[in-house]
DNA sequence: GTGTTTAACTTAACGGTGTTAACCAAGAGG
DNA sequence: CCTCTTGGTTAACACCGTTAAGTTAAACAC
């Protein structure tokens, strides 16, 4: 039979139905054989739009990074004060996670085995997001608000304790006394405490 | 053949084997098959020993645990002040999961979905580790030295962010421009920061 | 209108995986 | 000497990613 099933291009038709069981079933049994099976065409079908299982996956990952960056770019669009914007920032990230477990976890949680084969050219597309947060670290920086050294780095710094936050949430690791919602708050008042300027926190703390 | 190969119980000789497998070539490729042909016996004879291969995985794990618990140990008791300890122990969790990069994957990044089955009960023992840096939050909080509401979700707090950067490392998605040893040192630098109370903050930076 | 090419897809198969069921050989106890 | 238990084995099932070869239908040349 030809292009089996309901309309739209095949190839089309595999991400949608990737990604459907990426969500409904989680990263570990996302195979070729299912995804062929739930649009109704056999397996191999699909290497003729991806060259491997790893091509298709890779595939998804771009979709939640332009998914994350266009949240991210909005947010950032909303806010002028640098420390207000670095702090919404930061609690976007977050919460796309949180909303998207099965996006996050292809995007940043896949084994380093398998994603050292993912271009590294796309991965420049994937730091744009981080570029926001450091011209935001930077603008607060000549405005003295920041007492930081390299914005890269410290965004960089912030963002893998934003990461870890998200994976350990994720993962369910955390304490079960601990109040997700509480840990996420302590996380970002203590990153902000750590990039803001002394005087500045002072300033805060006593009005 | 019975209790084919070099001596020791199969049960030991498997675990070695599989620890091995697990460092020279990742956790990806570890397989009850491979074990099995490294140590001479049939894949199924590990089943006599370990209920699956995820039961296998969570003794490895647990030995992670126990290294890492005696190392953080070792390093709490070698500090008096908390500041100082508390920089030691972040410090020696970051040296423990670079040195030890399959075991941290094992004991930190598998799969949510796969960790679930590791029973919490074990859990507790992991967070031994946790409970040091606890301890020194609460310490140094009664000492007026750190400015935290929760010792325990502080602690939590700064063990995400390390453990994003340590997993952020391993999985080399760092920008390439960003010097590691610079990245770690911000991290750390930051969450202290983070943590410490505003006037001794000022002191620190005045002298 | 017929012959040929090409695009889109299929079936069969290879070598791998975790795991279970059934079997077997050697030693221990009566 | 016979039975039971211990500590393994072999064979098999159902899955996996991937490749090679085959098929079928549409498109095009003449």
């Amino acid at each position: 039979m030809v292009n089996a099933g309901s309309d739209g291009t095949l190839r089309r038709r595999i991400l949608d139905a990737a990604r459907h069981l990426l969500v409904a079933e989680g990263y570990n049994s996302l195979s070729m054989r299912k995804i062929a099976r739930a649009i109704g065409c056999s397996p191999t079908a699909i290497y003729l739009y991806f060259q491997n299982k790893d091509a298709l996956v890779h595939t998804l990952i771009d979709e939640g990074f332009r998914l994350l960056y266009e949240e991210l770019r909005e947010e950032a669009g909303r806010h002028d004060d640098p420390v207000v914007r670095l702090e919404a920032l930061w609690r976007r990230y977050v919460r796309f996670g949180r909303r998207n477990p099965e996006y996050y976890e292809i995007m940043f949680m896949l084994h380093p085995e398998r994603m050292e084969r993912y271009p590294p050219e796309k991965y420049r597309r994937a730091r744009r997001g981080l570029e926001l947060a450091i011209q935001t670290l930077e603008e607060g920086r000549r405005q003295g608000i920041f007492a930081i050294e390299d914005p890269r780095v410290t965004a960089s710094a912030a963002w893998a304790a934003l990461h870890g936050a998200v994976a350990l949430l994720l993962a369910r690791r955390l304490d079960i006394r601990i109040d997700p919602e509480d840990f996420i708050e302590t996380t970002i008042r203590t990153l902000l405490r750590g990039v803001l300027a002394p005087d500045v926190l002072l300033q805060l703390a006593s009005k």
